[in-house]
DNA sequence: TCCAGAAACTTGAACGATCCAATCCTGCCT
DNA sequence: AGGCAGGATTGGATCGTTCAAGTTTCTGGA
């Protein structure tokens, strides 16, 4: 039986205009101090809360910001968009914004689902995470104006639009870093295919810190798909090959498999993967940490930049992984 | 410079009034056939989408359903979480309506976060994914008429509130009787403490199973948090104290555990877990199989059953698990 | 031919917020 | 005491849609 409580209700209660209660909400700053607390004693008093519809009507803002998401492919990683989102969802809400879901197949569809999003729902901007070389949907966002980040770099044009990322080479430069440190010359690599801007960067890491350190990296590395059975598989084959004393995987998933190859294999050879996902946590598997709560937060942060303030574009955000040390390095 | 096309614009192209327009969108019946085509036309030229919040503003619909999205917990289950969202995500779209994500850290805040949810953006329902004895939040919602359905059954009333689940003592007694058929007549069960309702549902179809083969299951099982740690250490312990022929799991992480314990055991002992994540898919392990898009889809029809159809509370859905085969049973 | 009744379409009002322009105070100075 | 500047407050218009009520057009039977 309760009455809708809009703004009217809270004027009426506080013996002011509607107008004042609009203004103690959106520039509390030119109301007097004594009446903005008579009107902040009301709302509190009717539970009352603004009705985005209707500001949004009049201001054409929704405070909506639309992810995506994606079946869970190669299952460990899934983890990674997982966490991602929640941190998302949680500085977004802390600067007054909401997540929205969306799926796409592929890119033309994900293209129409913008242009459905932004009719209907007037969104404000779009979080996409990963992009591949000539991504059209970057560039459909970027020509009509639509403000948006990316979680990954655009591999093309680094300046083409702002984004947040970790620096996968630093990353994997640490964990090669720490395994020369113990005492290790014979560091191999495992990673993805040449061509992907991600993996290619993981492995620069682990290529430059061998150089740096005086070591030759020929031969010491691998490439398949992601995939626990494809790193045993590959590290069976360097164990039998150049018999490295560790191994740097690109994946957690690669790295679970290359602690199944070397079981049992004396002197035990140290592993490290990437991600930290809870199943290397599990095992206990030493893992670069990528700080994802923090690039969310930051995805937020360039976001409300561009929508709240300047139109200037933001400077992109690269962060430092950590190496989540446990027991396998 | 393209003009914002409205209800209005379509209109004055099809020669015809706002309402008529309104009427070809949402009761296209009540419109003469060659008027509703010449709208129809207009709409597509120009390429009109409805505002939704106009429309919400009228009707007071918003057609939004919010979904929780927690940090993941245990890492191989946190996929479930991932999977079904991109389900519901995808069932609700076809449906019309779109998945807005929150995140608490309590019960209370939850329960706040509805009111802030349902003032503001006027939700139309909500899904919950697990619930608790005695939960407070269903209650709440309950107490105000808010429309919901949650993933995993009421533990208390089954008639409590709608609800799809998965039925978990089914899917544990398939893997069983699976064992039992392949000559296996100790078969034990690792599973998590007595007082959760899904751990206490998994255990019984395997005990059920049991008992109904003539086979006695006691001493056959272990309790435990879920980890792939805790895993190993409880096969390893039962290895010892009843040598089992094989191993029934409550979860990935705990079969997971198993298969690591087992190695090296001759003859060889089966394992089969639950929740056929990409871990298990990767490893080669047997497991139990939700099907959580199905499960989605069916919360996405219960709600929209409520929503725009009858006022009845609909009946509950339990749906069959199956046993996805790979080699490790 | 005429009219009742249904079907098809049109018009005005309302949802709840913000923006705009006009008015009202209030304190301060002369 | 009067005038004035400036901030605080007010009423009206507006966003795009749907609801409710009104008007026109069509159909068929006496």
């Amino acid at each position: 039986m309760a009455e809708k409580v809009t703004i009217a209700t809270v004027a009426r209660h506080a013996r002011v205009s509607r107008q004042t209660v609009s203004n103690v909400l959106n520039a509390p700053h030119i109301v007097r101090q004594e009446t903005r607390q008579r009107v902040e004693d009301a709302i509190n008093a009717l539970g009352y809360r603004a009705n985005q519809a209707a500001r949004q009507m009049r201001t054409g803002r929704s405070r909506l910001i639309a992810a995506r998401i994606d079946p869970t492919r190669d299952g460990i990683n899934g983890s990674v968009l997982d966490r991602f989102l929640h941190g998302l969802t949680e500085t977004a809400d802390a600067a007054g914004y909401r997540v929205l879901l969306y799926t796409a197949t592929d890119d033309d569809r994900e293209i129409a689902t913008y242009g459905d999003l932004l009719g209907t729902y007037e969104l404000d901007a779009f979080v996409l995470v990963g992009t591949k070389h000539g991504d059209p949907r970057t560039e459909w966002l970027a020509d009509r104006d639509v403000p948006f980040v990316t979680f990954g770099r655009p591999w093309d044009a680094l300046d083409a639009h702002p984004w947040v990322d970790v620096d996968g080479a630093a990353g994997t430069a640490q964990a090669t870093r720490r395994l020369l440190d113990a005492g290790h010359r014979r560091i191999a690599f495992i990673g993805w295919p040449v061509g992907s801007g991600v993996g290619d960067d993981r492995r620069a890491g682990w290529r430059d810190a061998l150089h740096a350190a005086g070591v030759d990296p020929t031969g010491l590395h691998r490439e398949t798909e992601d995939g626990i059975a494809e790193g045993e598989r590959l590290t069976r084959d360097l164990l039998v090959t150049v018999a490295p004393s560790a191994v740097v995987c690109a994946s957690d998933s690669l790295a679970l498999g290359a602690l199944q190859a070397i079981r049992g294999v004396d002197p035990p050879v140290s592993v490290i993967g990437f991600d930290d996902t809870p199943v290397a946590a599990a095992v206990g598997l030493t893992s670069v940490s990528q700080p994802l709560g923090e690039a969310a937060a930051r995805c937020v942060d360039l976001l409300t930049g561009v929508l709240d303030g300047d139109h200037e574009t933001p400077t992109p955000v690269l962060l430092q992984p950590s190496l989540a040390l446990r027991h396998t390095a």
